[in-house]
DNA sequence: CGCAAATCTGAACGCCGTCAAGATGATCTT
DNA sequence: AAGATCATCTTGACGGCGTTCAGATTTGCG
């Protein structure tokens, strides 16, 4: 697996965090989360099991890392998303597909995100401070014909962002196969569910 | 030689599978799911390591029935919701904080419950076969005024499912404390997140 | 009663996260 | 240029993990 018997590498690796993120990547790629363990990461990168703790206090420093590049490329798939058309609904719209999608086609990596932030209690910081959260906030605040109270443009967007959420979680059940199929695609199966948000919203009120 | 020990086990258990899941679950409760190990639960039912092999292939087969038993009390937490009221809107609107109420009341639990649905790409079948899921599907059918399709029962269920999900995952998250404390508690929070759930859908609509 | 099946134990394997001690290389001082 | 210092990497070790296997113990059935 490893290159070094063609190009020994030198004593000092040069640029080992990097390196360190990207196996730990690569192998959440390739295996799961499940085969993400410190020893395959050194391994990965060819180097000793403990070589790691000279960069990253733990393993769980180290996931940390990887989960922050999680978040910065979210954003950046939001952020593309939001470009992606001046028609206001269907920039809403297409954002939540955006954020499911990235969920769906990078499961490994939305896994280690949240459970990174489970551990800690809280989202990072970053999100409200110009991040992915901003986005959905801020593409909410853009399309309301009326002007929306502070609190009610934050009530909404943690709604909206819990149902990707949610949804970026099942969107693989089998249960689902069938209403993919019915519908046309799993984008149409989303903007359904999204869809009907309304309806199931409107007996929640008091 | 049987006399005086302390207080000697009989060699066979009785009943070991019941009480394995009933350590898993002690263990759950008492240190969370990162101290959940086979042998922690060998150990807390008085029994050597491999043990549990004769009742369980393996560990996983034992977090299914524990989560089989989470699953089977959030049905039960859910009827009771669902029986509480008989007003229409503030049934539906019960059953949905009864939903977060149970994923925040047993954490760990409710970890293992969708960590298990994961590892096999599906939720419990039980769930539709007159579990907890249709407990949401018939509550929103009562209380449709008009009679609602099929298929938009269905997407609107699971709408409303996975912004439950989403919202459990997410409630203990630090940066909505101040939020819980402006609207008067916790479960107040989660009742206007699911009233502003339509605001965000309207977006959603092509 | 006798024997097969079920159940439990003890010891072992390879993996894991982590740490301490020592080897190696790069950098800075003089 | 020489030596000292510091960051970096390795080796080896520890205890804990999931799992397996051979053997001990008990139960239940003929």
């Amino acid at each position: 697996m490893t290159i070094a018997t063609v190009e020994p590498r030198p004593y000092h690796h040069g640029d080992l965090s990097r390196a360190l993120i990207g196996a730990a990547r690569k192998i959440l790629e390739t295996d799961g989360p499940a085969a993400l363990s410190l020893r395959a990461v050194a391994r990965e990168a060819g180097v000793s099991p403990a070589a790691p703790y000279h960069h990253f206090k733990d393993k769980a420093q180290l996931l940390e890392a990887v989960a922050h590049e999680g978040w910065v490329e979210l954003d950046a798939a939001l952020s593309k998303a939001r470009a992606s058309t001046r028609d206001p609904s269907e920039r809403m719209s297409n954002l939540g597909v955006a954020y499911v999608c990235f969920a769906r086609d990078n499961p490994a990596l939305y896994r280690v995100m949240y459970d990174c932030s489970r551990d800690k209690d809280a989202l990072p910081d970053q999100l409200k401070e110009g991040g992915a959260y901003c986005q959905v906030r801020d593409t909410l605040a853009e399309q309301s014909k009326t002007p929306l109270a502070e609190i009610d443009l934050e009530l909404a967007t943690i709604a909206g962002w819990c149902a990707g959420h949610g949804l970026a979680e099942m969107i693989g059940f089998k249960q689902f196969a069938h209403l993919k199929e019915v519908l046309g695609g799993e984008e149409a199966f989303l903007r359904a569910v999204f869809q009907h948000l309304g309806m199931f919203a409107k007996f929640a009120e008091d």
